[in-house]
DNA sequence: CAAACAGTTTAGCCTTGGCTAACAATTATC
DNA sequence: GATAATTGTTAGCCAAGGCTAAACTGTTTG
């Protein structure tokens, strides 16, 4: 137990920022986090495959490796663990596809990648910083935070 | 070179989103993102260790561990690094100082944290829900999206 | 003041996600 | 159609960030 001693019980001397949260919510906000860090990276590379495929036709390991700035054996190196997420399916040495649940994921991805990016431009952040802010920022918004900008941006629109 | 072919220029059937950026672009955005991988945890535990000493008088491994929701052991080895980086002092079985780098890394991280924070409250998101999706965000959004989110909840406030 | 307990550290393990280098397959080119 | 170039795979390395179990230190308390 303990999250060390009470005492002290209000904020000690007069410092700004807001007071710690309790612990169970404390921890709860690293361990979202840290679940996000998880899924993050298969995310993205599913909603890439999914936008190669949408955009070119096609998906192949070295466009990926390209668009992420990673050497090709890290993408064959994923690809295997996509395939047996069950995300992807692959024959060696030709393009990719995605599964039913693959192809979910990349929707349920890309819709949300949209929302922020579109919402960081209604804000007023200019495009490429917001491409950029958006990529980073889209595993870690809510579902209720995402309702909440993206009627914000339709209202800016309107 | 190649990002494959460029055989269809355009987006090819009348597909929804926004077309795919150039490679460069799209390659410094997810470089953009591991970079910020590397330091979030660190800052998060400066971060959190800053907030200790502020709020309790004093940051304890103990502490760190029960609000990050880790074991002491991960702490334990966490904190060889920080001082490895010169970003906290220690003394064995005695608790943790920020170096005046650290103080730094704190007060920027804070503020920034403080500002997404509040930025999401303004919008009209729940405070759990701004708490969990602030942790997860403020190591994404760029100094000039922080502005922009600073100047807005301002507004919304007066 | 000795024993029990709380806190800290160390050792050693695991998974992820990078890398390079070497090799294999496919595709393009002469 | 042989050879060159491109693309894909495999093997083996590394660091980060988790974990548990065991050992050690410091503090509290009977």
């Amino acid at each position: 137990m303990s999250d060390h001693q009470q005492r002290r019980t209000s904020s000690p001397s007069g410092h700004s920022g807001d007071a710690l949260p309790p612990v169970e919510q404390h921890a709860q906000q690293y361990e979202t986090v840290r679940n996000a860090h998880e899924t993050e990276l298969i995310e993205d590379y599913v909603e890439l495959i999914g936008d190669l495929i949408r955009h070119r036709g096609e998906a192949r390991a070295a466009d990926i490796a390209n668009r992420m700035a990673v050497s090709q054996a890290t993408v064959s190196k994923m690809i295997r663990r996509l395939n047996e997420l069950g995300l992807v399916t692959s024959k060696p040495y030709r393009s990719l596809f995605l599964t039913e649940e693959g192809q979910k994921m990349a929707e349920t991805s890309r819709a949300r990648h949209d929302i922020v990016l579109h919402f960081l431009r209604a804000l007023g952040v200019d495009d490429s910083t917001a491409r950029i802010d958006a990529e980073g920022m889209e595993h870690h918004v809510s579902d209720k935070t995402l309702t909440i900008m993206q009627r914000f941006t339709e209202q800016q629109i309107k």
